[in-house]
RNA sequence: GCUCCGGUAACUCAGCCUGGAUAGAGUGUCAGCCUUCUAAGCUGAAAGUCGCAGGUUCAAAUCCUGUCCGGGGCACCA
């Protein structure tokens, strides 16, 4: 369409003694803000340049060219300096609906790719918090828009299992535990997060917890059974836990790590590295390697040849390649460890173990409070599981008040709606930037929320149902603004698809799945649907509409209901 | 010190990459709309020195430089 109106613009531009390439006249075409202002607009301040001459002129002489508007376009008006171009939106719309009749869920690719997402990657001694969410509302839309495009995708999660953390918890538990087991209705995360509360709690009125829980480190790292022991069984607690809210946030991992099994692996890397001149080895017999004047020196191994962080994560990356064939591994971390990824990429790439263009860090935004950053000592983190759970207590009784509804039903529609007032919430901004949470106004189901987009679809599809009929037509009788406006923005759905995965950024496609629901709000408004001379056109763009977005929840990883 | 990110309405955010026509949403506030396809909706109003100062340009929230404020990161923590 966009191609019509350059073809149209190059041809009266020839005649007004302008010969410019198609390309660039394609550039300057812009979408303008108001739909008033047509779809496309040609500004016409370049050309005023060229030829010396005022814009507002030129547009006229240029609409003056054009002649009558070939079939795509209805209308083509000189406004001011511009020359816009209204498209035949009748046309469009058939393209759309047969369009999306037959589309399939998956589009087929040639070049598909092998691509492994790693997310959320939590530690193993307390539960997940609303930075979990964020990550995992990230990580799981961004595998969707990935398999969307035809690409096959790898979920994994590698837990952080090991370490002074978990050794936290365990000295708590040894303490305070007494053989304890969590009771039926606690979650075994939050079972083990108990402990390590506990800890923090007392370690300074106590000081031989702390010694414990350094001794149990040790103990764990010389092999001991009972530390192993322990250390299992407060891990497998926790795994059960994590896995229920993953479920509840309809997330499936495809492969587990674990750095219990990894930490101690990447040492034979490193020291072949060494052997090739790529890393130094220092006079306190540590390895390191000079990374320039931007990343600086990173040590590799510590000088009693044990390994560091950065050590495993070459390592890992080295085995997901080799056991996945991969061709790319992306990283959803959040932004606070961008130089901790642009040295590791840069060290994968001195070693040849993968092309810096196959690796990426989704780095995403912190989500604070409006006090500041969470943090887990000073007991401000939003915990995931209760933020869940208060927000489905309240959709609950929403749900209680509007409608009668078996318990069931309630339970299952209300954590869809939560799970969809969340995501989507944690989703619409921008993934790069810091976002704030206020826990105090919680979360609104009104306006720019997760609930408005189940809302529309439910009554898009109810409206469907209610007509009972299919939507074939001959003719497309009149069409109105409102018609227009929902034609043009479903018009756009591919092309924003297109553009979050260009950037890998969900929140392009939030944006706009709202600014649709939006635009189908008031067209279902503004004229009734059945029974409209116009019905079955109408009902085409109903169900057009639902068919987009539905495509647009899922790539943000919401359920759609069908009911509301 | 170096480096990355942010500063747009009372609040939370779009728009900046790719400069253009009156800077957009939502929340909140105020005023309307439920015998009619689900009111978690719709209509309207009030609300903005786009942090500040220069520069580039016919045109700057958008590009460049400087500066202030807030946050993150920077060799044997993860």
């Amino acid at each position: 369409m966009k191609q019509k109106a350059v073809e149209i613009l190059k041809k009266s531009l020839k005649k007004i003694e302008v010969d410019w390439k198609e390309e660039n006249i394609e550039k300057i075409i812009e979408i303008p803000s108001n739909p008033e202002m047509g779809d496309y607009a040609f500004p016409c301040f370049l050309v005023a340049k060229e030829i010396k001459n005022n814009p507002q002129q030129i547009a006229l002489n240029i609409r003056k060219e054009i002649g009558n508007p070939p079939e795509e376009f209805e209308e083509i008006q000189a406004v001011g300096p511009y020359v816009n171009f209204f498209i035949n939106k009748k046309n469009l719309a058939l393209m759309l609906i047969s369009k999306y009749k037959e589309k399939k869920k998956k589009v087929e690719s040639k070049n598909s790719e092998k691509i492994m997402v790693e997310f959320p990657s939590p530690n193993t001694n307390k539960p997940l918090h609303l930075g979990h969410l964020r990550n995992i509302s990230i990580g799981e839309s961004i595998s969707r828009i990935l398999e969307f495009k035809g690409n096959k995708v790898i979920r994994a999660n590698l837990y952080n299992d090991r370490g002074i953390h978990i050794c936290k918890s365990m000295a708590a538990y040894k303490k305070y535990g007494k053989n304890k087991i969590p009771k039926k209705n606690e979650k075994g995360d939050h079972f083990v997060g108990h402990y390590y509360v506990l800890f923090n709690k007392n370690e300074k009125k106590d000081v031989k917890l702390e010694l414990e829980s350094h001794r149990l480190l040790q103990k764990w790292e010389e092999g001991d059974s009972e530390s192993r022991e322990l250390w299992k069984k407060m891990n497998s607690w926790a795994y059960e836990g994590f896995q229920e809210t993953f479920k509840k946030l309809n997330v499936n991992f495809d492969k587990i790590y674990y750095e219990s099994k990894l930490y101690k692996e990447g040492k034979d890397i490193i020291l072949d590295g060494v052997k090739k001149g790529v890393f130094q080895r220092e006079k306190d017999n540590s390895v390191s390697v000079n990374l320039g004047k931007k990343l600086g020196k990173k040590i590799l191994l510590r000088s009693d040849g044990t390994s560091v962080y950065i050590t495993q994560d070459i390592y890992l990356a080295k085995k997901k390649f080799e056991e996945y064939k991969l061709n790319k591994s992306l990283y959803v971390v959040g932004n606070e460890q961008e130089h901790h990824f642009e040295t590791l990429f840069k060290i994968l790439e001195m070693l040849k173990i993968a092309d810096i263009s196959k690796l990426k860090h989704l780095s995403y935004g912190m989500v604070e409070l409006p006090e500041g950053k969470m943090k887990s000592r000073e007991g401000t983190v939003v915990d995931a599981d209760d933020l869940i759970e208060k927000i489905q207590k309240m959709v609950k009784k929403d749900l209680e008040e509007r409608y009668k509804l078996p318990k069931k039903e309630i339970e299952k529609r209300s954590l869809k709606i939560t799970i969809a007032a969340i995501k989507y919430m944690l989703l619409k901004v921008d993934t790069k930037k810091n976002m704030i949470f206020n826990p105090k106004e919680s979360i609104s189901f009104e306006g720019d929320t997760g609930p408005y987009l189940l809302y529309s679809y439910a009554r898009a599809n109810s409206i469907l149902k209610k007509a009972k009929k299919n939507y074939d037509f001959n003719n497309v009788g009149k069409i109105n603004d409102k018609d227009k406006d929902l034609i043009a923005k479903m018009a756009f759905a591919e092309k924003i698809i297109d553009e979050a995965y260009d950037k890998l950024n969900p929140s392009i496609i939030a944006k706009y799945a709202y600014e649709l629901s939006q635009i189908f709000n008031e067209f279902y408004h503004s004229s009734k649907i059945i029974g409209n001379e116009n019905e079955d056109f109408k009902l085409g763009l109903v169900y057009t509409f639902k068919k987009i977005l539905k495509i647009c929840l899922d790539l943000l990883g919401i359920e759609a209901l069908e009911e509301m």
